[in-house]
DNA sequence: CGAGATCTTGATCTGACTCAAGAGTCGTGG
DNA sequence: CCACGACTCTTGAGTCAGATCAAGATCTCG
């Protein structure tokens, strides 16, 4: 009984599986035992810090399992969030050797960690990740910078199904808070646009985080 | 003779050296001769396209002398331009063999170009490239989702000043119709924020494009 | 010098923000 | 098992920053 507990926690456990299937294109990095991508998870506790604006920036993280949003402040408390990881993502390069933003498990999360490799290993092994971050960012430009709210929430579900496995049915990870703060928007804003969708038919909440797609396609066509 | 017009060709160039200069930390991409950023520059007048989205992505760019945008359109015509690329700057890399975007050029410009190189090979040699654009995408996400318009020109202006040797004094290559895309402001917006700035002694306009910045640090303190 | 493009300014409108209150949810302990 | 309290979310009313609509002014270049 403890056997068939243990084994599933190496390869056949949900999450990674999970992350293996998300980054479709894209294997669970690396490909194994290789370069330090296998080790041990660690566990984030729900809003635990995993970095801090300013500190050294030596380490990558995978994410095996859970949420991570990446931030920065302004002096006087405004928010952005730049983006969300999920299972498979990875995150946590810089510029240079300093962090400039902030990191942190947005429900309970566990990370791979390694530590930054050599300039020309590190080049090698994320530069798909960083292209694909990079994709990610650029996208999330034209949303905060031309997109209504509506639009923006429309395209923050279609997203996030998507990253989840495409189902029609999924949960959200963060707080209506966490969402206002990515998509540039107020909470209440957010929270009337959940209202209206579901209001026009094309969703339906079932419990506060748990989200149905009734019109996947009206979504699309609302948004693109 | 030949051969003395030729060498300078490949690192005395005033655009090249003024590359080297405003990458402070990167080196003009490829040092040398290697993998065929060397090439001759091509020319492309004001307004000219360089790549459509939809199209083949199996080219990157590293502007020589003037300025190119990059945009996305939503389809009733909305346009989010992502980045300007100066002197220097490398464009054009993708995620898949596709380009999502469209680059023009701004002002007339010059781009070496290059065949993109085998995979690993373009890890190597992007990689610093796309680091560099990730992390100016992820700080144009903070300007877009959560500053005023006064701030987000002022962050706008000294980012220009700094790309371009930090001097007080230097012009804008792009109409303001460019800006207000940049930023995701309406042209008269930005045309009032500029108003404002003057009217408070931050900034003097010698021409419609050549900013004189009065203050830097007040506009520092304004936007950050 | 003239025509088109680009930029500025004014007046009005509106989508999202702010402020305020109430409802729902969840975890804890009695 | 329920009651309490803290948090999270929703909804309403009023406000405001920036958008839209509409002239003009200025610049550019043949």
């Amino acid at each position: 009984m403890n056997a068939i507990v243990q084994r599933p926690q190496a390869f056949a456990h949900p999450a990674i599986v999970n992350a293996m299937v998300l980054e479709r294109g894209l294997p669970v990095l690396p490909v194994a035992g290789d370069v330090g991508l296998s080790q041990p998870i660690s566990n984030y506790k729900a809003g635990e810090e995993i970095y801090a604006q300013g500190e050294k920036a030596d380490t990558l993280y995978q994410v095996a399992f859970g949420c991570v949003r990446v931030y920065r402040l302004l002096a006087d408390g405004r928010r952005q969030i730049s983006a969300f990881h999920l299972a498979g993502d990875v995150f946590g390069f810089e510029n240079d050797e300093t962090h400039h933003f902030f990191a942190e498990a947005v429900s309970s999360a566990g990370l791979r960690s390694l530590r930054k490799p050599s300039t020309s290993d590190a080049a090698t092994l994320m530069f798909p990740f960083t292209l694909r971050s990079l994709v990610r960012a650029q996208e999330h430009l034209l949303v905060l910078g031309r997109q209504t709210a509506l639009e923006r929430i429309a395209a923050f579900l279609l997203d996030l199904a998507e990253r989840q496995g495409g189902h029609d049915e999924f949960e959200m990870p963060m707080p209506r808070n966490d969402i206002a703060d990515y998509l540039g928007l107020t909470i209440e804003t957010v929270s009337r646009s959940f209202s209206e969708l579901k209001r026009q038919g094309l969703i339906q909440l079932n419990g506060l985080r748990q989200v149905e797609l009734l019109c996947p396609q009206d979504l699309k066509d609302m948004c693109c």
